[in-house]
Formats: structure tokens, sequence, C-alpha cells
RNA sequence: AGGGGUAUGAUGUAAUGGUAACAUGCCGGUCUCCAAAACCGUUCUUGAGGGUUCAAGUCCUUCUACCCCUG
């Protein structure tokens, strides 16, 4: 039995200060970066995504961010494999590995060594069963959903479709369920000794306040020529669905003034704040640092220093 | 100053005189295969006063606020 890996996550909702720290720390304790961002893996979108530039990275190296086209899809199965290797390799210079970002399903689906199984999609099956629900209701798909995966059926709400589809998708494939395959990656303990340490703020507002505040600088940075370029090329799958660009393309198709989509573009920011935090705080592994209670940025390096302790660095 | 109109949750709207509704937001939550996604839930309302009526968001009246027109 080989010893568990060390590992260091940062993490916390958009806009909370993450970058800096795990730069930081990555500093401190002689680590490189992982990122564990569903966006900022893509190149080109860079102010919108809020991806630390070559001068903020202070020389830290940095993994699995600005490496895909946008026209590339991603998945998390992907991401788990090629954060593993990267970890591996941090390793193996001996080097502790930071792993740094908002997206949640990334991070826990890495530290509970979730194996995905490489099931491929079919495009054609979901047309169809997209069209089955749109004539028949999704009730009715969840019904079919029943008769595969009972107990997947029963933690879907009906309206899920998305998922619904997925579940039946898996079955027709594979012929085994979902709950099958999941029940499978179970029982892989981890292989990490993980460290995670989640920035928020104790007053909501205050987060809020920065995002709006960083929205704006967005704008200013050019977040606009950013978008129109990106758009003109066509955004398709994980990509288009980035907060900033997505509204920014309603604002091109003439459907939402320039002063809408901005605002916007704020919502959507805060709201996906909500999710993360709802998201991390149900993992217990979670170790708080509230930013706003901190007078200054080296008070908080200070005790997130402290926090850290692993049997082996 | 005169005339007209409007007033319903945080916001936008609905309700033949008969249990105030819907959407959005906010807040909370679910999530092991597109996750910056998808989905779910809770909360919150008739501008103020008086009157008519068994019963008023709805009719009458006074006030207040806002909008439009005339000067």
């Amino acid at each position: 039995m080989s010893k568990k890996i060390p590992l260091l996550v940062v993490t916390g909702p958009t806009a909370s200060g993450k970058t800096q720290l795990a730069i930081d720390l990555a500093k401190h304790f002689d680590g490189e970066i992982v990122g564990a961002d569903s966006m900022q893996i893509y190149k080109y979108m860079n102010i919108g995504t809020a991806k630390p530039t070559y001068a903020e990275m202070q020389g830290i190296p940095h993994y699995l961010i600005d490496f895909l086209e946008p026209l590339e899809s991603f998945s998390v199965a992907q991401y788990v494999t090629l954060a593993k290797q990267t970890i591996d390799h941090i390793r193996a210079r001996s080097k502790l590995p930071v792993l740094a970002g908002g997206t949640g399903l990334y991070i826990s689906s890495l530290l509970n060594n979730i194996s995905f199984e490489d099931i491929e999609s079919d495009a054609e099956l979901r047309e169809e069963l997209k069209q089955m629900a749109e004539e028949k209701g999704a009730e009715y798909l969840h019904e079919q959903l029943k008769t595969c995966d009972p107990s997947l059926a029963e933690k879907l709400h009906p309206n899920n479709l998305g998922r619904i589809i997925r579940g039946i998708e898996v079955f027709k494939i594979t012929g085994k369920t979902m709950t099958e395959l999941q029940e499978k990656s179970r029982e892989t303990p981890s292989n990490y000794d993980a460290c995670v340490l989640g920035l928020c703020y104790r007053d909501r507002e205050k987060l809020y306040s920065r995002i709006n505040l960083r929205v704006d600088k967005m704008f200013e940075q050019g977040l606009l020529e950013e978008a129109k370029k990106l758009l003109d090329d066509g955004l398709i799958g994980t990509a288009s669905q980035a907060i900033g660009y997505k509204e920014l393309a309603r604002y091109f198709a003439g459907e939402e003034s320039l002063i809408e989509a901005k605002e916007s573009i704020k919502q959507e920011t805060r709201r996906y704040a909500k999710r993360q935090m709802t998201w991390l705080r149900r993992d217990t592994r979670v170790k708080w640092l509230y930013v706003d209670e901190y007078s200054d940025y080296s008070k908080l390096h200070e005790s997130s220093v402290k926090l850290i302790n692993f049997t082996e660095i």
C-alpha cells in the first residue's frame, strides 16, 4: 500500500481571492498549481474567466489552465484523468501540488477518486430522447428511466431532463445502470491526503460588491472585444456556458442592451457564487477562511499557512 | 394652477364585487459523466384614512406619491 499524496486545495466562490492565495501558498510551500476550473481550461477566454496573468503567476508553474481550444468539449471524467497525471508529475519532482479553483464537481470528483468509466455519448439517441420528452412530456421519460434504473429515477426530479436522458443513455449503451457504475466507483478509496482551504465571506454583501466591481473591471480590460472574437468563431459545448460570454452573445444578437447584458453578468456571477457556496458547505473537509475577518491580506495568508499541516511534504 | 391617469411582494404583471395568482429576484437546497450547467423548495404583496356592501384589489370619498396633458 503506497502512501497518500499530500495535496493542498484552495477553493471558494468566485472573486473570493483564491488565485492569489493559491499562488502565494505555492511559493511558500514550494508548490505548483493545478487548476480546478471548468472554464479557465480554455484558451483565449482570459478576461471573462479571470484567469491569472503571466505576471500574477509569479513564476509558479500552472497546469490544466489555458490549454484547450474553446471548441473542444471537456468533461469531468477527462479532468480527473488529467489532474491525476499532473499531480503525479508534480510529486515526481518533489513539489507540493496545489489544486486551485472553484469548480466543486471537479474537486470532489478528484478527491473522492471517482472513476468514470469511459462511456461514449450518443448524440442521436440524446436527440431522440429529447424529442420524446417534448412530445410526451418530461414525466414520460422519467417513467422510462424507472424501468431501466429505478433507484436513479427515484433520485432525479422528473423535470431534470438532462440527467434523466444521461441515465437512459448509459443504460442503453453499456447495459449497466448508472447506479451500478456509481457504486462500483465508490469502492476505490482516495489517493490523497488533502488539506482543503475554503475562502469565504461572512458578509455576503461584501462578496457581491467585489463581484460587481470585478465585472466592471473586466469590461475596462476589454471583455467586449475578447467576447466578440470568440463568439465570431462560435462557441459551443462547455465553453458556451461561461458567464460573461453567453450574456454578451445576447447583446451582439441585439436581444439585450449593453447595460442589461452587464447587469445580467453581475447577477449570474452572484448566483454562481451562491451555488458554489452551497456546494462547498456540505463538504466537511473544508477548513474555512473568512476573508472579511482579517484586517489585511498578510494576516489571512498567515492563518492559512497555520491550517496546513501535512504528515510529510 | 387646471384637467386626466396610475398605485398589488424586492421587481414586472394577473385577478365578472366572492379563498389575492404568475414570473423574476432574494434566500435555502439537490447533484458521480456538458457543472460558470441542470434541477428543486421556502419566503414576501393590495399606498394611507374613511365610506357603501353579507363580502372591496375591484365601487364612492379624502389624502399622499408618481406619470401625462394644458398653462
